[in-house]
This record gives structure tokens, sequence and C-alpha cells, in this order.
DNA sequence: CATGAATGAGCTTTCATTCAT
DNA sequence: GATGAATGAAAGCTCATTCAT
């Protein structure tokens, strides 16, 4: 992920009064402020904390971001960096079946997104979307389409090969996207903080949500009664 | 809806006009309070707001509770009222097929929960769970953990009579809760201010959930064949 | 003045930490805004200052005026409410020699401004107008037009009735407005810090600029002899 | 222009292209000082600002200036270097009318001072005489006072040699220098800024104050009646 | 010397909380 | 009880000043 680029060994220098890191520090106050925003929320974070944690002033991150909304903006642009040409090609080139494709699609995702700290810009936009509308229609063309976009694809290839049954695609997404997403955000709030979520792996999570949504996707020899309220006595 | 619980009676005292409904204010600011740290946030949400969206003014709020703080945990509590015990009882007496019966969860569900405002505590505990760990904690033992309870017993009871495949119970529970769960946060962020959400039907989305889950749950005739990564040349 | 409506007696009575005094405090505070204002300038007037001598705190400022901007435009339009009105109605039922109607302008100036704080606000637009372009443009219509508008009017009745020799109407009022406008800020800048200006009387100056003034302005009998360049002795 | 000083001999160091007027330096960020603190005032003219005008970084700028006081101190004091000595010497050869004389000193004003980047020391001096009082005692002692005493001369002259009216002096210098200060302070502010201003053509004015000066000064032939409140005509 | 990244005191502004009425 | 004027701690942001390079 992109943060991941700045973190590296900042700590591993001494830091004099003046150093100057022009270049490494932007990178560092978007991963301190995607930590803080995550974890309190945008009202509750304080720039001097978000500052503190990269290791700098409250003046300094003012040097860079002009307000802390625009910090706010950066971390998610800078969070959402274009994935998807890269998972779009990996589309076109998978070999295998719908079922493997789907599989490698929540792996991957767990690895890639949902188990690092981009996962909290999913947490971050379910809280402020809407005290931010502009982020929200950004986040909306960059992640929302293309992210629908793909798993309809995904799982339209598998309709098409005869592997899924046939289903409305505007809600089919949502089987594979609601139980990740809902990850990510558990993940960054109760599951942070309380037993429950604690105890929670994400691997078998993951694994168990994949055999149920195949199965449910698969197409059955025989099809469950349609129910009646109330039916048997 | 739990709020409407304050107000009921509210209608009974007779006073004059302008001291009508003077037991009813609790109420009316929890209602205020919950609509607007929904939208916003706790922080963001200023408390001249609330009174104002409950008719009356900022210093009558502080007679009702101590702090901003105070309130927003009264907010909490009043909206997650036990339930559980109404639904343990008709999960007791429910007469049917368990796949009836996790329909009826679904459905029941979105009637008293995913389309009142009571939704908005799972977005508000989402975004503000981690900024109140005492809240968190109730939160975790009066829904989590009963809810976690009853869906657990209405999936074991369809494996127990043979309905649904055996699965591991700890993860189980959130085939149901994720999809449901993300219906309530999507419907208070982004679906409120998105045109990606502004699209999407509930009761559709819960149908599709409903019976894709119960597919997946389903004793497959043929299992689907165990995939090795990249199988198929 | 205006300004003086609102200090009147807000000293004489003891106040409580939460004495209300409304309608009160936007007077107090803008007295308080033009004394710090004037004596400082704008951008060194701290807004902590301007309530301390208002005797308010800091933020019962902002209650009144949304920003340190606005307490300025306040000040500003707040001591410049229209006396010309009045002045121009003086004019027209003046009756005596033009020399005495200037005579007269220049005591009632000194009376009801110069000598008020409303004479601050000469030496606060002068320091401040290229900061507040917008001010400056409300005090040239409000302010500078009826002034030159009026002292024409007096200059002209002057030379209507044989008593003023003829002038340039468009510079001819700097020859009384100058001297005045100058006392003015001389009042409140080095006349209120340097000895020079310590001794200055307001009332002798005054007289001594309208008896020269008025000689200037008088039609000579022999004509000063027109001066070439170093005329021998 | 006084500023000129410093740079003048610059011009006479032969170095490398990129170290040329090294020493200008100081007269460069005086001259850029006077321009931003003329315009602005003091407080809100940025250092940064007052470094980029003269073509240096913010850090260069204190190591020739070891404050924005001593900055401002310095702007001052380049800028009413002692010219009085050179036009007492003036006065001591001047050959001609008093009225001549007058003429000449007001003339020479605007051009030397009153047209150039140093009459934004008098507004400057208007504008923060009272935040920096040890700038206005040297001012005073510099300025104020030679510059009274010299117009004194030129008045008093004129008194000895029959061509004045006998003034009290005190007063009667400011018949000379209210006129002339007043158009140095509006051409820096509200001339600078409004169409009122921006008609006034210096030249002018100063041609009509000169000679409604020369015959409010000279001695009539009949002097005008004094007169009483309200005369009848 | 010159630079400009970094600092942090200081200022404007906000808003939860208080309390006289 | 209800009100809303008043408070002041706290937060965002600015900018004179420093100093490693």
């Amino acid at each position: 992920m992109p943060v991941k680029n700045f973190d590296s060994d900042a700590q591993s220098c001494v830091h004099a009064k003046h150093e100057r890191r022009k270049d490494a520090r932007p990178g560092e106050l978007l991963a301190a402020a995607l930590e803080l925003f995550v974890e309190k929320g945008f009202a509750a974070t304080r720039v001097e904390e978000v500052a503190k944690l990269a290791g700098v002033s409250k003046g300094t991150l003012f040097i860079y971001f002009a307000s802390k909304e625009e910090l706010f903006k950066a971390v998610v642009r800078e969070n959402i960096s274009g994935r998807f040409e890269e998972w779009n090609a990996e589309f076109e080139n998978f070999q295998g079946s719908s079922a493997d494709m789907l599989r490698y699609c929540l792996t991957a995702w767990w690895e890639h997104i949902g188990s690092t700290k981009a996962s909290g810009i999913t947490k971050l936009m379910m809280s402020e979307a809407r005290n931010f509308p502009e982020l929200a229609t950004f986040y909306e063309h960059e992640v929302i389409q293309p992210g629908h976009a793909l798993i309809g694809r995904v799982l339209q290839r598998g309709v098409d090969r005869g592997e899924f049954r046939a289903i409305d695609m505007k809600y089919g997404v949502y089987i594979v996207l609601a139980p990740m997403l809902f990850l990510a955000m558990w993940k960054h709030s109760l599951g942070a903080c309380c037993d429950a979520g604690a105890q929670l792996v994400p691997e078998d999570y993951i694994a168990l949500q994949a055999e149920t949504i195949l199965n449910g996707l698969s197409i059955r020899q025989t099809p469950p009664p349609l129910s009646q309220k109330n039916t048997a006595s």
C-alpha cells in the first residue's frame, strides 16, 4: 500500500531539531493522519497529535497541507491510488474456474487491502462521508464504481460459463463486497476494542465466507422450496 | 422504535399548552441526538444543534444530560433496549423450516431495526466505538453477544434438523450478520450521499442475500470440487 | 457621537459573572475596539484586549461580531452614521457671511468630530484603507463624497456672493479639509506620544488655520505680484 | 532617494555574476520593506514578503536585521537621513522674496520627498508611532523639530521683511505643514485605493495650496471685519 | 554567506458548559 | 424548570525566528 512506502525506517535515525527531510514528510504525515483519523475520526483527531505521531511540530504539518481538511482529502486520495488497472489486468489473464477466481479475489483483497492500513479508509469513508460530500463523490468514482465493476465482471464470468447461477448483478456484487467491507470496518472499530472482535481470525472468516458464497452462487440440482409464511405446522 | 418508548405516555398528561410534553423532552432530545450523531458523528455534532432540533434551548439539554458524552451514551443505551427477550421467545415458538426462520429474521430485522433510526446505532458504534470503550463493552454485552447467540441458535437449529450444513458457528453468524450490518452502515454513510447508494433498494438487497445465504448454507448433493490454485489451464 | 451613547455608566454597576446586558454589549465592544484600533492599528490589536476593555470575555465578542474583520467594519460604520443630512440642513438655514459659515464649520467639526473618538476613524481609515478596499469604498461614499460636497457648497456660496475668490473647487475643498484631517490624524498618532504634539492646543490651531484660510480665500485689493524664479531682492 | 545611498556604490565591486551586489542586499531589503510597510502597515506585512520582494530568502533578511522591529526601525531611520543641513544651507543662500521661498519649499518638498517613497515614512509614522515610542522620539528629533524650525525660519523671514503678517509661529508652521503632510498620507492610503483620490494631481493641489497660503499670510490692505456670530451680510 | 525546512508562541475562533434571570 | 448570555479551555492556523546544510 502506498502508505507503506513512507514509514520505512523513519525511526532509525536520530532527529536533530532542524533536520531536513522534506520529501519524506508528506508520507509520514499521511500515515500518521490515516492512523489517527481511522482510530478517532476526523473531528476528534487534533492536528497536533498527527504532527506528533509523524515526529514533527504542528507548524510543519501546515507547510505540507493547507488545512486539516486538505490533509484528510490527501489521506483518502493517497490510499486509493488506482490499483484497479492492475486488478483488471489480472482478471483478463486469469486461467481457472470462476470459483477459484473469486477465492483469489477475496484472498488477494485481504492480503493487499484488508490487512493493511488501507482498510482504514473504508471505515473512514463510512464514518465521514456525509461530512465530506466532495470526497464521497471522489471515492465513489475512484473506488466504488471500479470495485463494483470488477466484482461484477468476475460474477458475470461465472454466470456466462455456467458456473454461477444467474443473479441481478446490481445486488449481486454485494454478496461478495458486504462481507469484506464489514470485516474491514469491524476490524477498525469494535473489533479493535471488544472481546468478541479480538477473537476473530480474518483468514478463517474469509475462508468460510468464500465457501458459503460460492455454495450460494452455485447452481443447485434441487432448488430449495419457495417458502410460504410460516408454512409447516 | 425504542425512542418512542420515551414519548409514548407523554400524551397522557394534560397541562397548559405551553407546558405540554414536559416529560417528553428527554425523548425528543435523544431522538434529535441520534439523528445528528448518526449523520455527522459525535464530535462534529454540536449540542446546540441537537437542542434546536429538539425544539429546546441549549441550557435545557444540560438539565437532562450532564454532558455531551452522557447524552451520547444515553442515545446508544436507549436505542438498544433489550429486544432480545422478545426475539428469543419468538425463536422458541417458531414453527417452520429453518430457511423460513432465517428469512423471517432478515425481514423482521429490516422492519424493526434496519429501516428505522435504530440502524443508525450500528453506524454510530462503528464510528465511535474506539472513543467510547465503556460503550463498546456495553454494546458488546447488550447487542453483539445476544445477537450472535440468537443467530447462532437459528443456524444451529438448521444444522441440527439437517437443513443447513455444519459450520463453525463462531464465524457462521457473520454469514448472516455481515450483509445486514453492512447495509445498515451503508445506508447511513455513502448510501445517503452518493449515486451508487441511492439506487439500492434494501428489500431487494435483502431478498437476494437471503436466497444466496440459504443456498450457501444448504447441503449440496454434489459438493463443489475443492479448488487447487489455478487448477485448470 | 454614536459611540458615546454606550459608554455611559457601564463602570458604575458591579458585574456578576453571567450578567446579561445584551443590548449594551455591541456598543461597549465597538467603543473598546475603536479605541484600540485607533491606538495600535487593526492587526496589532488582539480581540482579547478589546473584550477585556469592554469588560467581557473573548468568547462574548464573537457572539456579537462574527469575526475580527466584521468588528472592524462595524466600528467604521457605527461612527459614520449620516451626520451629513443634519449638516446640509444647517447649511441651508445659515444666515450670515460665508466667512462666519466657514468658521462655524471648523468649530463645529472640532466640537462634534475632531475632539471626540470619532476622529479616530480618520486615522484608522488612513492606516488601514489599503487592507480593506471594501471599507475604503464604503468610506468614500459615506464620508468623503458628502464631506467634499458640503465643503464645496460652503466655498461656492462664498464665491457666488463675492466673498471668496474663485477657485477650482476640486482642489479648493482641501484648503479646508487638509488642516482638519491632519489635526485628527496627528492627535491620534505622534500628537499622542511626542512632546511636540503634546503642546498643541487644537482650538488655537483651528483659530489660526481659520483666519489664514479666510484671508487666503479673500479677494485682495492688490494681488501679490506674480513671482519670477529667484527674483532679485 | 535615501535608500539609494545604500546601493550607490554597489556597482563598484566586480565579482562573479552570482555574487554581484552582495553589499546591496540591506538596501534592497529596506526598499522592499518600506514599500510593503507603507502599503500594508507593520503588523500586516510578513517578513517573507519583504524578502521575496527583495529577491532573497527569509533567512537572509535576518542576517542583516535582528528582528522585524529592527527592520522597521532601520527603514524609518534610513529614510529620514538628515537632509536638513543641506536645506538650511539653501535657506541661508536663498535670494528672493519670502513668497518665492515658500513656493520653492513646497515644490522642492514634493520633488524630493512627497513624490518619492520617502513620503511613505510620513504615513508609516502616523500609523505606527504609538506602537514604536522610541521611533516616535527619534522621528520627532530628526524630522519634526528640524522641519518645524526650518519652516518657522522661512515664515519668520517673511514676517521680519514685512512680507507676511505676524503669526504665532508655534501654530503657524502647520499652515504650511498640514496640507503637505496630509497630501503625503492621502497618497499612501485612500488616495491609493479610491476614486476620489485617484483624480487628485499633486502638482495642482500644491499650486492652489501655495497661493492660498501666501494669500492667507499676506498683509491685507483692509483686514476682513471681525465676525460676530451670524452677522447680517 | 545564503537557504528554506522546521519550530512553537501566539492569535483567532469554536463550542461545551454554567448560571442569573 | 427553561432560557440564552456569558465563559474559557481547546483547537486550527500563522508567521517571526532559528539553524543545519
